[in-house]
DNA sequence: CCTGGCGTTGCGCTATGTGCAACAGCCATT
DNA sequence: AATGGCTGTTGCACATAGCGCAACGCCAGG
């Protein structure tokens, strides 16, 4: 829509491959050097694109501090993550929250086993969303046209013998997802891991989250770990009703 | 420099301290709603912006994988990180690396102790540049008068009794730091937590990136940790050797 | 000393982004 | 139901703001 913003933003996945020179991203975008340079300025101005040592550039720590940010100000994720601590310490295991946007699936936040502090991990990164039991989970709260569309249109890794292998084991899987409200991964991303999830929904009932518990089968087992179901879903249902807006959310004032 | 693209990039920051509709982002940025529509579109098919039910925008998850991959391909990190494993595997406590850009710091890697799974903990978020160990290295190793310069224009929260209180004493444990060519934080960023940190020095010798210890003092006490120095400056000493260049650091072949 | 490759600057042209004003949906009020 | 106010959205005419060009400065290699 906006030329010169269009251009400019395009920069910044090219730099994300790596460092490049003023003439490569000119290139790349396909106009002159001088306006690359202005372009690349403008980024550098806002801290989004930095120059190192050897004159080429770089993405910006600006970026990491933005997407921090963003994380943190999640509602969500500020009212669920009490509940997924308390959860934690009841099971003992590593507890996610997730959400979906525009294609993709992200971890949103994380409490680890032991670990009270939080960390992100893999934040950003796709999450494995043909397998992930939290992708299930929000996949299959998509509009029908729309899933099938988005089913067609992934690919289907095979990290494991137990990995969704196609569209079609895909859509059957989100039905009965959808259907029973909740889903598992066993042993679908890593040989020796499985997850149980539950949805956490707003107060018009669609599925705006999804968290999971998971554990290495070293340590339980999958039907032991299928124990937790209850738990997991009574949490992600707390989490529901608080996110509908039923306690007192905090002060919204201005 | 570029009036759209600034505006545009100005919205960033803006929709970092939360969601906002059109009419919020217009009046901030001083431009009809028309124009800040056309901003936020284009922010959008970049997928750095999103747009939620309410209908108000928030920063995109585009941002995430964004900050992700350009932090998967430092390259000072990708060299680094086997050497902080190592360490990480003979002393069992938590590792950092981080690097200094434009007036911050920031953690790009870390290993956990007992983890082997590497996770990115607090990344963007400011570094406590006024106590951590592997800042002091870092700004050290900065020109005389930007030393200075920035030194005077920080804040000194007082995390603890032992917090770096000002900018004189800053400064006095910078010429400290950068005399002895390593650095610590005893309990100056949280009471029980000690750390000990040495540089990664490029070719021409300039600190390029810090690596650091960090133990609470219930496992060891400070001067156990002390201990561990020379092991630290060996690793680190290893990774400045291998990112000078003297090592074969893998085909850079497009 | 010259040549080639880089980043940078100034400038004139017109494509590009701008603000306006009118439109369209959506809710709450009356 | 109809009204008014609030959003977000569209089309358009104007001139500003961004564009490519060409010339310059700089450094490294021959």
């Amino acid at each position: 829509m906006s030329q010169t913003v269009d251009r400019a933003l395009s920069i910044l996945p090219l730099l994300a491959e790596g460092p490049a020179d003023l003439g490569q991203v000119a290139d790349r975008l396909g106009v002159h050097k001088s306006t690359a340079l202005r372009l690349l300025r403008t980024l550098h101005e806002h801290g989004l694109v930095y120059r190192q040592s050897d004159q080429r550039y770089r993405l910006g720590a600006r970026l990491f501090a933005l997407a921090q940010e963003a994380m943190e100000n999640l509602d969500i994720r500020e009212i669920a993550h009490p509940h997924l601590v308390r959860l934690n310490e009841s099971c003992g295991h590593t507890v996610h929250l997730a959400v979906y946007e525009e294609n993709e699936v992200l971890y949103i936040d994380k409490v680890e086993s032991r670990y009270p502090v939080r960390m992100y991990s893999r934040i950003g990164k796709p999450v494995a969303i043909t397998v992930a039991a939290v992708a299930k989970l929000l996949l299959a709260d998509l509009p029908a046209a729309e899933r099938r569309a988005l089913a067609e249109r992934l690919d289907y890794p095979l990290y494991t013998a137990r990995s969704t292998p196609n569209s079609e084991a895909f859509l059957k899987e989100l039905t009965t997802v959808r259907e029973q409200g909740w889903a598992t991964d066993l042993g679908g991303h890593e040989e020796s891991i499985n997850c149980v999830a539950a949805p956490v929904r707003g107060a018009d009932g669609r599925v705006v989250a999804a968290m999971s518990v998971s554990a290495p089968n070293v340590v339980v087992t999958a039907e032991e770990l299928l124990t937790l179901l209850p738990l997991v879903r009574r949490t992600a249902d707390a989490i529901s009703g608080e996110y509908s807006g039923r306690t007192p959310v905090k002060g919204t004032s201005a």
